[in-house]
DNA sequence: CTTAGGG
DNA sequence: CCCTAAG
């Protein structure tokens, strides 16, 4: 069992109307909300937080207060940006102010407690098991009603005019404790109460409203949430899992990676929707409500006061809801639920995974990202950021992803996965190329959302990071990354799509001599690699019948360091599928006739006489070399194109 | 990690 | 291209 600790921490988010709404004034709007301390099951379920898990965060709250000085300052700048980067859609509430009178301000920002609903037949969480009650907190009380206020009993019903200031947004935030840098905080006097013991530690802690609702999502969604929220793929198909999974990984993954501790700051708003509308919205679209996080109570002035602080890692994710949604919408989804609940514990292959990765990237137009320090970021309602529309092969360098259902788009913490290639490089590169652009600054919280189970998994063939930057403007103003945990701080200027795109169409054209020897994209671009079909180009062709001719063939990876070294994208198995389909060519035109008839039945790339017959030497070169070498190994093991080809010509 | 092979 | 078994 993860003994992750963490703490939810809600905001109430304000409703932003118009961009211009002042940082201030939206937190002053926010609701209060409700923080609990909890620990997260190996099987899911949330578990109160004990005395002593209390007094670890406390710890690791004062150990982070003295690194919030230097985001702070970074966040200042960037305040400006959040409008215009987050364009239409979002505006992150959560903002940091710099130093100022207020950082003294203690803020009164209390833990109090994060209920959990669980709606009719909840699996492992029972409401029981999910409330939390901390006897020792006053507010106790209070926050539940207000949960209760928020969780009706009857999903269908209609909520909206009850409590207006939910959020249907789902919103995942994450904020480390470093948000709160409130003047300090003594020690944890040993109080049973986790809210006291919280507020206590964290004077300061701005919070903002938010709230986790997976409740409007379908199962794919769902799937795909948690996949980026764990950065593993499951084809769970039942709901309640999948929202309780996500919940969880939502709840705990800022801390995961650096300090068991962390507070989720959530803020993401809608702006267009009214929090009426949107609750009901989650309401009508809960039918299988299984979690919900809600954010109670912190007065407007606390959070006002908040402000100060800064997160260094904050993930937002937000979705939108349809004001209206469709009553078919949510039947087929939960058609489809019911029969796909059956299969759950399946597990994908990476294939599928990897399906489903690219799928997600290319839906997700835009990946915004949004900077923990930036003042405040709303999301606004209507356009969406559109990014790099490169037909799947763009980078991914978000760690929210940014979806659209039906018709809204919310976005989702998301895992960078580059298959191959080190993203961190990529990035790198990516910044190299536009040092000094600082047209605007963005700066975006980097999250590592990674579960420490992944970081150890590392070795299988898919790189799974959470790299955690995020461009946010469609026009990709500026991006700021800071890495988590490395502490990597990059900057890029400003990019376009045509930068970003790591494989420009010219490759793939017929005969380009021009290519080679020519490494045309940066590295950066290398780690992009397109999932599933690159056409190989006559010069990459060339390239591997040269490399073949050179090195031998068998010798795929030193062809492809030698060779390929500017086509990062094929890997040295690539290089050997290659020939093999190669030799097949080959062969097959070999014993009828050559040249002319080449262009005809060839489904893809023509590929030239000259060129299959260059393979056909090799193939009878090696052949006989491997032969001679040690004939009946060979034979044995050889490669079996080369043995084929070698036995049909010797 | 690299190769070879099957799918 | 993907996936995996084998060195």
């Amino acid at each position: 069992m993860e003994h992750s600790v963490a703490t939810i921490i809600d905001t109430a988010s304000g409703k932003m109307k118009d961009d211009e709404e002042s940082n201030d004034k939206m937190i002053c709007d926010s609701e209060p909300v409700v923080y609990q301390l909890v620990r997260v099951e190996g099987d899911g379920r949330l578990v109160p937080a004990t005395d002593d898990e209390v007094m670890e965060v406390e710890q690791l709250l004062e150990d982070k207060k003295s690194e919030l000085t230097s985001v702070k300052a970074v966040g200042h700048d960037e305040q400006c940006l959040s409008n215009e980067v987050f364009s239409n859609k979002f505006h992150i509430s959560g903002t940091v102010q710099s130093g100022n009178a207020d950082n003294s301000r203690k803020l009164n920002a209390r833990l109090e407690e994060e209920r959990l609903l669980l709606s009719g037949e909840s699996l492992n969480c029972s409401p029981k098991c999910m409330a939390m009650e901390d006897p020792t907190s006053d507010r106790s009380n209070t926050s539940k009603a207000c949960i209760d206020k928020h969780e009706p009993e009857n999903p269908s019903r209609e909520r909206a005019e009850s409590s207006p200031e939910l959020n249907s947004i789902h919103i995942v935030e994450v904020g480390t404790i470093e948000a709160c840098s409130g003047p300090t905080n003594k020690a944890a006097t040993s109080r049973s109460s986790i809210s006291e013991s919280c507020s206590s530690l964290l004077p300061d802690f701005s919070i903002l409203r938010g709230e986790i609702c997976l409740d409007d999502f379908s199962i794919r969604e769902l799937q795909e949430a948690f996949r980026a929220t764990f950065g593993r793929q499951t084809s769970v198909k039942d709901k309640l899992w999948l929202k309780r999974r996500i919940a969880m990984g939502l709840t705990n993954s800022c801390h995961v990676p650096t300090a068991r501790f962390t507070i989720k700051d959530n803020k993401i708003i809608l702006s267009d929707l009214k929090e009426p509308a949107r609750l009901q919205q989650s309401m009508i679209e809960a039918e299988s409500l299984s979690m919900d996080i809600h954010a109670t109570n912190v007065s407007p002035r606390d959070i006002k006061n908040c402000l100060n602080n800064q997160m260094e890692f904050q993930q937002v994710s937000g979705k939108r809801l349809r004001v209206l949604p469709s009553n078919d919408d949510v039947k087929d989804e939960n058609i489809q639920m019911e029969q796909c609940a059956a299969k759950r514990m399946r597990k994908p292959t990476k294939r599928y995974i990897e399906e489903l990765s690219e799928l997600e990237t290319r839906e997700c137009t835009a990946k915004s990202y949004y900077c923990v320090n930036s003042e405040q970021s709303q999301f606004t309602s209507k356009a969406q950021i559109m990014p790099f529309h490169d037909g799947g092969t763009h980078i991914r360098l978000s760690s929210t992803r940014h979806e659209s259902l039906r018709g809204f788009s919310f976005q989702v913490p998301f895992v960078l996965r580059a298959r191959r290639g080190q993203p961190r490089k990529n990035l790198m590169a990516l910044m190299e190329y536009h040092p000094n652009a600082i047209s605007s600054i963005v700066k975006t919280a980097v999250m590592i959302p990674v579960l420490e189970e992944d970081k150890e998994n590392g070795s299988s063939s898919r790189e799974t990071r959470s790299v955690p930057v995020q461009i946010l403007n469609t026009n990709l103003s500026y991006v700021k990354i800071v890495a988590g945990e490395e502490g990597v701080e990059m900057d890029c200027g400003t990019l376009n799509c045509e930068e970003l795109d790591p494989e420009p169409k010219k490759l793939d054209g017929i005969g380009d001599t021009a290519c080679d020897n020519v490494p045309k994209q940066p590295a950066a671009k290398a780690n992009v690699r397109r999932k599933h079909h690159r056409a190989w180009t006559l010069c990459e062709i060339r390239k591997l019948v040269d490399g073949v001719a050179k090195y031998g063939a068998g010798r795929w990876s030193e062809i492809r360091r030698l060779s390929f070294a500017s086509y990062s994208y094929r890997t040295s198995v690539d290089l050997k599928d290659k020939w093999r389909n190669l030799l097949r060519a080959s062969l097959v035109q070999c014993p009828t006739e050559k040249e002319a008839n080449n262009y005809r039945k060839q489904t893809s790339i023509p590929i030239p006489a000259s060129i299959l017959s260059q393979v056909r030497e090799l193939a009878k070169l090696h052949a006989q070399t491997e032969i001679k070498v040690s004939p009946r190994k060979s034979a044995g093991h050889g490669s079996s194109t080369v043995h084929r080809e070698g036995s049909g010509f010797i």
